[in-house]
DNA sequence: CAATCGTGGAG
DNA sequence: TCTCCAAGATT
């Protein structure tokens, strides 16, 4: 089988432009990568390093994390944002210890079980942790793809089965090259071929990408839905939290007023934080991380 | 399938 | 200032 133009320019590219990252160390272990992962959902590879190195620090293994109180794997979480992740990969942790002898798993069915694991995921850990040859759609690799091969400016809103095909088609029938490919191809989506203010003038496949032939049509897709955030739940479910997270021990409510206005939506979030497990209450009322 | 779920840096 | 959006998962 002969690998595409453009999976090997990217691996060319990448071998001079990856950046060093922890996780991608040869030394790092899969629970270094299983927990960059987690944290890579969402929130920028700056933001991450220095809590991945705190966790790691703190919790060399998956036992050292399961052996500890969810919330302070919550208050480690820092502003990481999105903190039920916090929660999910400390009950991954604790279903790796419990079910997996302590040992992150290498199969991709076995990682898609684990709390907090979806599809990119199961397959970024088989594929960075463990080498195996996988399909790795994550949004850098989509929009990548839309533009180097299929022409448009943006993937589709979910992954598609074409899509899914083409990843496969793409990807070299060697494993440990496949991997490569697949951060390699991420790592230019997050580099060069971003969402925002594409760098094609620094584009290795600038040459041969669909979109640029095409002169680079803007997209004409459905809008994507604007993300808000003043005002809402989840503005305010940040507040509440980050007070319990600052906090030593339990906390007053009275000072959780603080924290937000609007006293019903203020109780409506604290309520579903609690239904989250994200935080608890005692029995004289005060709430504390769980 | 669409809504929900944090946070902060860049332009 | 304001908009965009970053290695998604879950319901």
């Amino acid at each position: 089988m002969t690998t595409s133009p453009l999976v090997e320019t990217v691996l060319r590219w990448y071998d001079e432009n990856a950046r060093d990252l922890p996780w991608r160390r040869p030394e790092a272990s899969p629970w270094s990568v299983l927990v960059s992962e987690f944290m890579l959902q969402q929130t920028p590879v700056v933001r991450v390093l220095p809590v991945h190195e705190a966790w790691l620090t703190r919790w060399p293994t998956p036992a050292d994390l399961a052996a500890e109180a969810s919330g302070e794997a919550v208050r480690a979480w820092g502003r990481l944002g999105y903190p039920r992740r916090a929660l999910r990969l400390h009950a991954a942790a604790v279903a790796i210890t419990e079910q997996h002898g302590g040992e992150v798993p290498s199969s991709y069915d076995e990682l898609l079980a684990l709390p907090g694991v979806g599809d990119y995921t199961a397959a970024a850990i088989a594929a960075f942790a463990y080498g195996q040859r996988q399909v790795v759609l994550d949004t850098n690799v989509r929009r990548v793809l839309a533009r180097a091969v299929t022409g448009t400016e943006f993937p589709p809103r979910s992954v598609t089965r074409a899509e899914r095909a083409l990843g496969a088609e793409l990807l070299p029938s060697d494993p440990p090259t496949a991997a490569t490919w697949s951060v390699a191809v991420m790592e230019l989506g997050a580099l060069v071929c971003t969402a925002d203010r594409p760098r094609c003038a620094d584009c290795p496949v600038a040459g041969l990408c669909a979109w640029r032939q095409a002169g680079s049509p803007a997209y004409d897709g459905p809008p994507r839905p604007v993300q808000t955030y003043a005002g809402t739940d989840r503005q305010c479910r940040g507040r509440l939290l980050a007070v319990l997270r600052d906090a030593p021990g339990p906390v007053a409510e009275e000072r959780l007023d603080l924290a937000w206005d609007i006293d019903e939506q203020r109780e409506r979030c604290l309520a579903s934080l609690v239904a989250d497990g994200l935080a608890a209450v005692d029995a004289d009322g005060r709430y504390r991380l769980p």
